[in-house]
DNA sequence: CAGCATCCACCTCGATACTG
DNA sequence: CAGTATCGAGGTGGATGCTG
């Protein structure tokens, strides 16, 4: 990512431009930690924000709804409202968060895989 | 990730917190934008610190300091400093590093192919 | 139950200045 | 050049209370 601006002054500029901040910013909406947390723990389900709620630990109530309006905002995940007393909302991963998510997966995986040689390469940092 | 406290009260429980705590740490560690973008820039090469800094756009000195810090305690990059003058010092990703780098690039290549939807979806919630 | 608004303690980050 | 320390503005995020 981060296209390397090599043209100049041609048309395309202001395009290539754009796109590019477009893409950081997607980058640092994406790149946060509440954010994936989300989108791993909704995987293939539906779950109400109360269930969202447990299924991501510690994660506070103003942070669920703040990073579920973003990724609903660039269309990672659905939102549901059920016009029922009380209320009822359920949220999805759509086809664009599926797909982010099986990065999410190896980021993951990586962590579990690597826990051991991390946690040694703490310990010789720190002495 | 994030293992499931299912087991109660036996011999392993402790270990499994804290390997459960470890894996958290660790993830907020690198789901961080700038961790990322580091992680990206240096690829297979070999940057200074000053290549680095001019690499990875729009990071200061002190967030690339920090990073790198933290990226090296966790045995992501290895740091090898020359005692020179002026010094100079040079960074490499470790194979765990670049085993990370892969999900990054996912990350990436998502952010590009998803640049349409999630301008339009941007453009649906925001009316 | 889900969501929004408010308040405020804390911490992040950039700017700056100084060392080896 | 690389790194550390300091400081202050601004942002982050938790707690709380209120609405439909």
């Amino acid at each position: 990512m981060v296209t390397k601006q090599l043209l100049k002054d041609l048309p395309e500029d202001a395009d290539l431009r754009r796109a590019d901040s477009l893409a950081r910013e997607i980058f640092s909406d994406v790149a946060n930690k509440w954010a994936l947390l989300i989108i791993e723990a909704l995987g293939e389900r539906t779950l109400r924000f109360s269930e969202l709620r447990n299924e991501v630990e510690g994660v506070s109530h103003k942070m669920l709804t703040q990073n579920l309006r973003m990724l609903e905002r660039n269309g990672l995940v659905d939102r549901k409202a059920h016009p029922t007393v009380p209320p009822r909302v359920e949220y999805t991963l759509t086809d664009p968060g599926r797909a982010l998510r099986t990065a999410v997966d190896v980021i993951c995986g990586w962590t579990q895989q690597h826990l051991g040689h991390i946690e040694s390469a703490r310990g010789r940092f720190d002495a």
